[in-house]
DNA sequence: AACAAATATGCAACCTTTTGCATAAAGGCG
DNA sequence: CGCCTTTATGCAAAAGGTTGCATATTTGTT
């Protein structure tokens, strides 16, 4: 049930409509676990109805209404349970490098255009995960609590990120000599 | 449909049972696309049924008797069409960076003690990463072609590994400052 | 008035994955 | 003989996730 928790992790501090969500995802939580609108939604209702969020719709103008989320007490309580239960480790899956199994003569190119590919959207994401560092996270060592963690989720993202990129830089050099042989 | 072709890439250079192949996961192809055994029978049946794959049941003596699964040519152009298709980036879904966000007084011991037991587990998966690597994969300009594709996988396992180390050294440091604070 | 774009929420079908259970053959041990 | 372990295969229910579609409001543009 991590989406569950998800979505309240991104509640804690702001009380959130599912379209709010659904953006906030995308530049932060999403980084290390995905969600699609229509599953937010779907789980904000099972929330809502389990009593673990609230639900209360305001009134905009010059926008569609919109239905807005909070944490409620059991709702807190169940997060805070869920960060003291047990953490499952998620293996990777990753199409890649299942086909890099398959290297051959044929493929060598295309996978190492592939590998190229994915190599640029690490280099648009890191700068992304830069931008974020350096706007919220610059002065680590005072940071409050909860954002020094949130700090470390960030830099776990910078660190693998960076070293995918020199892992990518190997693997075409790998390859580009496979392919003039 | 992922798993269909990472069980094909499985088989590529042998013939084997669906618990063989659920064994070789453990140590190989299952360190960038887990499956368990129930995925994987299912799977082999369906493949079977397709024409990707032929069974036939061998009688062994000493053991109950195995039905070992082989690439049909059919399955052979599939694995390669499927090789040469898009391919997606699986967004990573981490519930220990997620429990990050959720830093604070409380729970800092129980999170560092997370990481503790995380990085653990890398270390073991590094040895045995480290030991493939010794073993099979030393003499790399060597190596075949299809295997060097291999080697590349493992080498990306063990830089996100190592580095991964260097993060839970660096996140417990930031945590035992937060602890005694 | 027609149309596009952003905001906002949702249904339903399908596919994938997890979980728990079930079965059976063969060998080793007490 | 009874019991445990390894080898070997499978079913079925539930949970989780993806894909495609559907709808409505409001503002801004042509």
């Amino acid at each position: 049930m991590a989406l569950a928790h998800a979505i309240m992790t991104a509640l804690i501090e702001d009380d959130l409509s599912g379209y709010e969500l659904s953006r906030d995802f995308e530049t932060s939580l999403g980084f290390f676990w995905n969600a699609s609108h229509q599953q937010i939604y779907q789980e904000l209702r099972k929330l809502a109805e389990k009593g673990w969020l609230n639900k209360r719709e305001v009134n905009q103008s010059g926008k569609p209404n919109k239905i807005v989320y909070g944490l409620t007490m059991a709702g807190r309580d169940a997060l805070q349970a869920w960060v003291f239960g047990t953490t499952r480790t998620q293996a990777a899956k990753d199409e890649l490098l299942v086909k890099l199994y398959n290297l051959d003569a044929t493929n060598v190119s295309h996978l190492a255009t592939e590998i190229s590919r994915r190599r640029e959207d690490m280099m648009k994401l890191l700068y992304l995960y830069e931008t974020i560092r350096r706007r919220h996270y610059a002065d680590t060592a005072n940071l409050p609590v909860r954002r020094k963690g949130v700090y470390l989720a960030l830099a776990y993202g910078i660190s693998q990120g960076e070293h995918f990129l020199a892992w990518c830089d190997q693997a075409l050099e790998l390859l580009a000599g496979v392919e003039s042989a």
